[in-house]
DNA sequence: TATGAATGAGGCTTCATTCAT
DNA sequence: AATGAATGAAGCCTCATTCAT
């Protein structure tokens, strides 16, 4: 409700600054600590075992506290995400951009590096898409994601320059690519697949090639007359 | 006369054999209705949006029926990935085998033909798993998968062992398919990639590409023929 | 939510219809008890300081029983209200329209005879009304009330007709009854006027007087231009 | 020099005396701020809607600030009740006495002319009442009111005695128009009557007429000079 | 067997009040 | 005195499951 109320002006002279600002520093440590315990306890026993009571119990405060910081549980998911979404960009703004495969490798390397975390936020954001509400958060996250997206687009565009990659856009690439990771990441998941994937660490390198290799111009060979493969399909 | 025997206890007249074998019927019926109704229900709006007694009026029977053929609503999430392993595997047999090829297109057709549903079911099992309990339907439905993968394995041995796969054991290729057609599911459920991906069919196309070329031999190019490696799995 | 489900035939055969209806009956039996309940409770002690488990526990039910039979806790309030309402019909449509006094004691009777009851009821629509929501519940009780209104209206008008009434809109002389009881209600209900006013009976009769009198014609007596009162007023 | 004396605790001179009752001056403001602002408040939305920190947010301060000047949000409910009394008690000596109907008609006038108000505080007290706690309180609230009511009965005792009021106690008189003026609050608030009250103006003449005509002597007619009693009143 | 009313544990959220700074 | 983060009791509501008919 808006209660028609100017904000607050909220000068605390009176009041040190050097205290304040610690007070407020400790207020948004504390919300770190919620964000990274709810993380953990997602990732561990799934959201929706979890209850903002546990949250609460974890970070060592009242149930009411969480409120000051989220509006909601599912306001959790939303920053959870959200935090995500930054994370990889600044992975991907502080990465040396004269290595374009090291920006690559780190990209992936940050989904794959914690498969249970990327398969929670995918089930997060399914959940707060069909929850409706949220549309605005939502939008923001992918505007971030889109951000991330170009960056990566421009080395696959440059790749493709360079001859190496398929001439298909480049987000042909990357999505495939994406989605190849995230086919790894539920096998990794899976415990049907753990327990049926017996050499692990060969098969997965085995993946990376074929990650690497997947899109690859002229994989099939000799294509001499500079058509992609792509095309040579529709044949 | 033989006295000395009870008389067989009778079948009531009025209560003809047919008729009840009926009532078995219809038994049956209503429980796959149960299942058909709850996989719809689920898909569209999330196992966890839909109660017991909606799935009730959704079949048009009382709540408590549902208890008369499911101990509990996590056993309609084992029933029905029974179901789905049951029927991959009616498929499998189904199919000729004198077509290698069809029975391989039939297989990730059936996943990639319902994401929703393969993507549910991937949470069902998820979820099943974490709670502990059902150790042993989960243990009955994955061995029923590893029939049907071991179907599966046989092909793709056939196909290393006349040089056109890379040999690596063949659960190595079929884990990697299984990935990528996971991930193109993901992708497909995606809102995010929905929008992100603007030429939808090419782009399928693409991955379609890149899952039959996937784990060749000669991928780095050696096939000499000239043909795309896509034609070369249509031999 | 619409699932798009066509509702349940409920054809249960095979269970007795007399055992059925019994079940039914009960059904509205145990409704009638918790509005029973809850109207009490509401009016000895206010419906903030009533929860929905203390009105389940005062039926001597589950605090789920109570949302088998209302939506909501202000669910129970329209239903109250509507029944309120209900009432005051029935109670119009029985009394004997050849003596038109007594209805007109009846509907004043209803209203004084539990005062707290018609101050609860002021206070409800109030809350329903600021709650937003409940339009279309509010909208149908005015409806009825309105019905009620026009059979004291008529009333009026005759009373008017006969000179006895002085010739404003029967709807003033209504409203203005209206006010007065609920005036007297309040007055009633405060704890200072309890002890403010030492000789009540006395005092209600005074008031009584007044109300049947209030709106009279010619009660200032002798205006021989045959003016209404409130014509002169405005000179 | 006195050195068995301690020295007289000195005032500080960077501490002027002024200051400090600037301080007291705007600590009083401030609670008057919080006041003024509840009651607002409390009759545009209902005081369950308001919380404390919407009611400080409002002033611009902060939330433990009012727990600094009142004891809990009932106790803002007391020193409302408080003030309305008060101010009436103002009002009541503040009128020239020797022109009564004046003293009369702004009595009433301060009531009708904030229906929202009144009613808020009918509900207040009734709460405050129902809350067991807060009897002093009540009983002092009680106190100033009687005395308000005592100046009016002194009004009503002339009119008596001058014959034109009935010959009943005077809080008869009172009580009558306090209960029609609440009717008429009650009246002007609900919402249905809004609607079903075509023409308002006239129909609040209406019930200002009655107001005044309510309780007069002879209003069975024995008025000899033909004057209606509106006219009288004027006298 | 079919039913659906009844249950009650348990989840989310609100908010008056406290208290350290 | 002023602040606002922290608290936790308490409220409303949901829903899987049970059970009498």
């Amino acid at each position: 409700m808006n209660w028609g109320i100017a904000a607050k002006p909220k000068i605390p002279d009176y009041f040190p600054r050097e205290k304040e600002s610690r007070k407020v520093r400790e207020f948004k440590r504390r919300e770190e600590e919620i964000l990274e315990s709810s993380l953990l306890l997602f990732k561990t026993h799934g959201e929706d075992k979890i209850t903002v009571e546990v949250i609460a119990d974890s970070v060592g405060i009242g149930k009411g506290t969480i409120y000051k910081h989220f509006k909601s549980k599912s306001d959790i998911y939303v920053r959870l995400l959200e935090n995500y979404e930054l994370d990889l960009k600044a992975l991907l703004e502080t990465e040396d951009f004269t290595d374009p495969e090291s920006i690559w490798r780190s990209y992936f390397g940050f989904r794959m590096g914690d498969p249970e975390q990327a398969i929670l936020f995918g089930r997060l954001e399914d959940k707060l898409v069909k929850d409706g509400q949220y549309h605005e958060a939502i939008k923001n996250i992918h505007q971030v994601r889109s951000a991330n997206m170009d960056i990566l687009a421009e080395l696959v565009d440059k790749r493709i320059e360079s001859g190496k990659l398929e001439q298909v856009p480049a987000y042909f690439h990357l999505s495939a690519s994406w989605a190849l990771v995230h086919g790894a990441l539920a096998l990794h998941q899976s415990d049907y697949f753990q327990s049926y994937i017996e050499d692990k660490e060969s098969f997965f390198e085995f993946l990376l090639q074929i990650g690497m290799r997947m899109g690859n111009r002229g994989q099939s060979g000799h294509n001499q007359d500079g058509r992609s493969d792509l095309e040579q399909v529709k044949d």
